[in-house]
DNA sequence: TTCACGCTGTGTAATATTTCACAATTAAAG
DNA sequence: CTTTAATTGTGAAATATTACACAGCGTGAA
């Protein structure tokens, strides 16, 4: 309820997330209420913390009843979601980004794929999976256009930097990178870096130095 | 040099994980130094931190000439490599799944995919990107027989935990999950989540509260 | 009503991670 | 040889994140 603008962790976000995606499945199956512990098992964390994510959405849970799914639903809309549903944009639709347009397309209710980008020119111009492809330098335009806040980068490391400035100048204002190169920006634009290479040396690692 | 095992943080291992990989490049483009506050750059940190952990892999930086390229991968190699190839096996050979295929087959020098696993008729026994599908119940088998240490999941979420389950008990020490699902486990194995849903959800969140 | 129980909200402590800051070291120039 | 400039390694401080612990409340049973 305090409007007292605390920034909240990035870390608070991505359990947010979390959490509303299992109330969305407690609540198709008829479960009205939850506890702080049981949401704790889902990210592996403790009660407390549970706790503490859901008093920065404003929480109203109920001693010994928990907390409302349907209410922690909203309120976690209204924290994450935008009034508008957003426009996604996808940048390079090879092996990874058709897997992602068609994972992402479609019922998702906050936010849709709206538009591809690609500079292959057999692709351009297509349609896939019922999303229009366009060429590079049609994307400020569509941009602009469309509304477009965010895009999904699915382009071979090499082109990820340059591709990434072209769409911050296009005015894009987050960017989620599976090319497995970070990203430097003077500006203020978000970028999530999704390195799956990484995340598969880790595992190794700690295949061996677990148990 | 100090072989003062102090474990080293997740953290640490992904940012050695990503300074390998610029160093390979270096070495590549005949570069054959580098300097702390150039691994900075790379994972947005400070030269400090990079220095830390480059400590913990037994650094031996040269005053004012840096750090030599090829000795650096060696030390990182040591610590994050086992000295045999380590065999990785794709559970869930669907969109995703072939993507992931043909990103990590080959030309990778420390794991290779060996073995593919599905539960659908039509995938099981044929060879796809050269590497054989088996079907479920030939896991404990092929594990065992392949020595293989870690597992990439990416079978439908209601599938995830179950199918976990299993490769947990056929051996497996380590879980690369796709699958939007938190894996809950009481062994001791290493199990990485990798959230699309949740990094384009923090993404697009982020895309407005930037600026 | 009264009590016991279980859960929330939150101050405080603990831990983890990052950054600061500087002595020590090296290279190169004068 | 001496000075200057740059960089490493690292103790200590700062910050971020998580966990503990308990007061207070709502519920249901007696
Ligand atoms: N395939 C995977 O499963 C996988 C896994 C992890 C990371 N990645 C990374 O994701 C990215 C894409 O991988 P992929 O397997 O889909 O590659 P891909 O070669 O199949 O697809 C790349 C697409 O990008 C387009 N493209 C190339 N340069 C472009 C540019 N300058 N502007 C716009 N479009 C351009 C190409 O035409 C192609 O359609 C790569 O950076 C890769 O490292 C892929
Ligand atoms: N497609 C994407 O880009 C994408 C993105 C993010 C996350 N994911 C997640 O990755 C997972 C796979 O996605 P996908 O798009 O490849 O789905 P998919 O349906 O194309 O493929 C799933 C594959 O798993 C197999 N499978 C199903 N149940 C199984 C079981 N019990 N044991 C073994 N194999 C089984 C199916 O036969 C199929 O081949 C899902 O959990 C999805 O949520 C996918």
């Amino acid at each position: 309820m305090n409007k007292l603008k605390q920034k909240i962790s990035e870390k608070t976000i991505e359990r947010l997330s979390i959490y509303r995606r299992y109330l969305k499945d407690l609540q198709k199956n008829g479960k009205d209420r939850v506890y702080s512990h049981e949401l704790a098992q889902l990210v592996s964390g403790t009660a407390a913390q549970v706790r503490r994510d859901l008093m920065q959405v404003g929480s109203n849970g109920c001693s010994s009843k928990g907390y409302e799914v349907s209410m922690l639903i909203d309120e976690i809309a209204k924290l994450l979601d935008c009034s508008e549903k957003q426009n996604i944009a996808l940048i390079g639709v090879g092996n990874l980004g058709r897997a992602l347009l068609g994972y992402f397309s479609g019922s998702r209710e906050n936010y849709d794929i709206v538009a591809l980008f690609d500079n292959a020119p057999d692709k351009c111009g297509r349609v896939i999976c019922g999303k229009r492809c366009y060429s590079m330098n049609q994307l400020t335009e569509i941009v602009k256009e469309q509304k477009i806040s965010t895009a999904i980068l699915a382009v071979p490391a090499e082109a990820a930097e340059e591709t990434a400035q072209n769409l911050i100048d296009a005015g894009i204002k987050a960017i989620l990178n599976f090319a497995p190169r970070h990203i430097t920006t003077r500006s203020r634009v978000f970028i999530e870096t999704l390195d799956m290479t990484k995340a598969l040396e880790k595992a190794i690692y700690f295949s061996r130095k677990n148990t």
